[in-house]
DNA sequence: CTGTTAGCGCATTCAG
DNA sequence: CTGAATGCGCTAACAG
């Protein structure tokens, strides 16, 4: 790889002037500046971002965290995020934490260590002091699906116990009386939420919370499919199962398949996610949806404006969701 | 953040002693490799990769491009590199080329000037010379799911051509006579070989080979709703399709339900994906499937012994394919 | 306006 | 076995 310095000699000048006109940083006479722009050209010099990170303490590499990327909701993010940050000239440093704490603080360590300008923090787990570190340490930070409850950092989220009362009360409108509920991890906010929004959806209809119909998992199609099991095995099963992930609802399905059990007629399902999927398979699978893709872009959106001012009040945006029915 | 000149001057040793017991280079004496970690650790002193990078010419870091993170096939490539990366200790620096030859180009400088060890390419479009010339560049390459013709490096990929000639002999053998292929961009070896499948099949059926029954799409789902339409226009319209990308499926998929047409029996649909989702819903669209997943891995696994060793003569990774008849 | 110089944080000689 | 010195490639003062 050539040097500034190749390129210096080669255009017979000093590296100042080279950096002068790569980074149009100075004035430099326009014969100058030809003569440097062809050296360049010619070796095929590239700028060592290294060299600069280190130099201007700024790599223009964003981390983003994520439970698995091959979820779809994931997926969608990152593809928002992507899309912000290319155009804005950062690169994306992608870390699949798979839900496990340490994997977490793995790749938390590893991103600080590699000088990121800035995280994307997507429903992490775990102690909250971990997080709240880094958050004190500086480093632009913004969560994503998240719902910090300690720190006070940028926030992008969608309002899930408003999701999750919609949600339930449509199935609640279309005549269900008990309806399961398949959460993710009780110690995520966000699951908290969701079994309030199903609370509050059924108080709201002057039905009682059977706790029994509230199921944890793990974002895993494995654990949706235990979930549901758990279900049917009850005295009085749900008729409506509202699975909070794609996976999970998968799960679910697959169980369903495996027991003849006839969707929705005789066990309804509801899933969180906007995959464009559900549009066109069957069966027919409701969902309350939350623009993904646009999370993701806001939330790059808003890690490169803190960047740009450290100083800013920490904001929260929070985007809709909607419910789909469908069949 | 914390320098490891302060890390030396809080345990009182010089900056070399420091080095060496983190990176365990040299002999240190017991007690003062004690004070050394109670002092990084009473500083959360983490190295600085950018420094460390620029030093000694090695970042850890790999580039990947990828056409769409958000179709199923990629992100579940992009996951199985996650993996094995991971392990390794090496980040994942992940680039969206959306099939466009820009895109690629300018990930191309990005990626190079951000030092990579290495990059994986996938399904890249373009002039073979930009992609020589990074090849020639010895920067460690890996190519997956493309067939680069001029260029002798490492290479992942699946027999498209075989791949293709078994689900469309699947198709034959479930008695289909005129069978619809929508393919990718032409000027993609991958899509060449597949239409040599395609022709394949008919041939040893003893059936002639129409080419108007070949569509070229650009793997998004408006260009499968695209080029059924167009199938569907023709004089003979396809009693099957064979889609070769999940969102082209989908595509072909959507524009059926606008039509009313009953898949499989009106028009039996076939794609190329390894998405577990084709398992649980409906209707059954058989499929060819790739292990994408396992794909990454390889791609990551080659990537990393070449950087090992560049002077490994390049290696070809063929993984199989299987025909899953659904329906 | 252009060239010289001093670090950015770290690893690595080489003396001591 | 430990410490002082050099340079990775680049940017930003500063001097000329």
């Amino acid at each position: 790889m050539p040097t500034i310095r190749q390129v210096a000699e080669r255009a017979k000048v000093s590296i100042s002037t080279v950096s002068a006109v790569l980074n149009q940083s100075a004035y430099v006479s326009p014969e100058l500046t030809l003569r440097v722009e062809q050296a360049a050209r010619e070796l095929r010099y590239t700028a060592n971002a290294v060299a600069r990170g280190l130099q201007s303490q700024r790599t223009r590499l964003i981390g983003m965290l994520v439970p698995d990327i091959a979820e779809p909701v994931y997926s969608l993010m990152v593809q928002g995020v992507e899309r912000s940050l290319r155009q804005a000239g950062y690169s994306l440093l992608l870390g699949s934490t798979h839900n496990r704490q340490r994997e977490q603080s793995r790749y938390l360590g590893m991103l600080r260590s590699k000088q990121v300008d800035g995280m994307l923090l997507l429903l992490g787990f775990g102690p909250e002091d971990e997080i709240a570190e880094a958050v004190e340490s500086q480093l632009p930070l913004v969560f994503v699906a998240r719902e910090p409850k300690s720190v006070a950092g940028d926030v992008v989220m969608v309002d899930n116990a408003e999701g999750a009362r919609k949600g339930v009360a449509a199935l609640i409108a279309r005549g269900h009386r008990r309806i399961g509920l398949v959460v993710g991890p009780r110690d995520l906010a966000v699951s908290r939420s969701r079994i309030d929004g199903w609370r509050a959806a059924l108080a709201q209809a002057g039905l009682g919370a059977d706790e029994s119909l509230i199921c944890e998992g793990d974002y895993t199609d494995g654990s949706g499919r235990a979930a549901l099991q758990k279900l049917l095995a009850l005295r009085e099963p749900p008729t409506a199962v509202f699975a909070t992930g794609f996976l999970m609802m998968t799960g679910c399905l697959a169980e369903c398949r495996a027991l003849g059990l006839a969707v929705p007629s005789q066990l309804e399902l509801m899933t969180w996610s906007d995959s464009p999927l559900l549009d066109v398979f069957d069966p027919p699978i409701s969902s309350v949806e939350q623009p993904s893709a646009e999370m993701g872009e806001r939330a790059a959106e808003l890690i490169l404006r803190r960047i740009a001012n450290k100083d800013l009040p920490p904001q929260t945006i929070v985007l809709p969701t909607h419910v789909r029915l469908r069949g």
